[in-house]
DNA sequence: ACGAGTCATGAGAACGATTCTCACCGTAGT
DNA sequence: ACTACGGTGAGAATCGTTCTCATGACTCGT
């Protein structure tokens, strides 16, 4: 029996703002876009909330250069891995049937056990090259 | 011109430390490292000597999931990726002529440009799976 | 509708990694 | 050895994220 997760005002708001969004936002992004929209939402819930979102594989997380969480909740919920704008955050689903094979064969040829792969492609955007 | 780079005792004691591990450290790891070893080094100063060597190429980085940074003297020091153990932080460096491919065209057919990637693998090594 | 029990919220404290400050030290040329 | 300038380190400051805990909102049985 898992937890109970009520829907509360708070979470629907994160929620949707994550679904409003086509670019992958940080926590604190977020905390600002909704108190500027009105919806004010304590910043402990946003990560809160966003924490379970990932634990539940509704939203996926990555991590900038410089380690801050990234989160997007993306249209595919099955595994796949993402394009993103290094300026705006925009991100293409991408997947990667040739990367899979190669990482798991890759680890398992070593001696390693429970593989698992990072796999990020950055770049920048068309709209962001235009400045 | 750039900047001019002084050899100390630290710098050293700090090359050193990473040329005598296989294993991805973090910053606070090796400080302990070189405190126990008798070389202590002010933490700033590792930080700092870090950085300098991540700058100029001569140090592999890498995060981890809750985003620490963990450091890696290759011996290898054109691009390349790892397969590298989750508990003890021991790699393998590999290459992915296919993957580069990959990630190269991948990005154009978006249409974003200045496309880079993160590709590591996680998994865990023979030695630690036997605990 | 009422109350008890449980989960959720949020302001602020606490954390942990990393960076910054700044007075003092060491290196590298002359 | 003398100087000029980068380097060092203790501790303060940042910053993202998590924790604490008193208060608020649901759910369900009555
Ligand atoms: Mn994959
Ligand atoms: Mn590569
Ligand atoms: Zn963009
Ligand atoms: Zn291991």
């Amino acid at each position: 029996m898992n937890t109970p997760l009520r829907m509360t005002k708070q979470r629907a708001a994160v929620a949707e703002a994550l679904d409003a969004s086509d670019e992958f936002r940080s926590a604190q992004q977020l905390h600002e876009l909704l108190r500027d929209r009105g919806d004010a939402v304590g910043l402990a819930t946003v990560y809160r909330t966003l924490q379970a979102l990932a634990d539940g594989g509704d939203v996926d997380v990555l991590r900038t250069d410089d380690g801050e969480a990234l989160y997007r909740r993306c249209a595919r919920t099955e595994h796949h891995h993402h394009l993103v704008c290094r300026s705006c955050g925009r991100a293409v689903e991408i997947d990667g049937p040739t990367v899979e094979a190669w990482a798991a064969e890759v680890g398992a040829s070593q001696g390693f056990s429970d593989i698992d792969h990072t796999i990020e492609l950055w770049g920048t955007c068309a709209d962001c090259r235009a400045l």
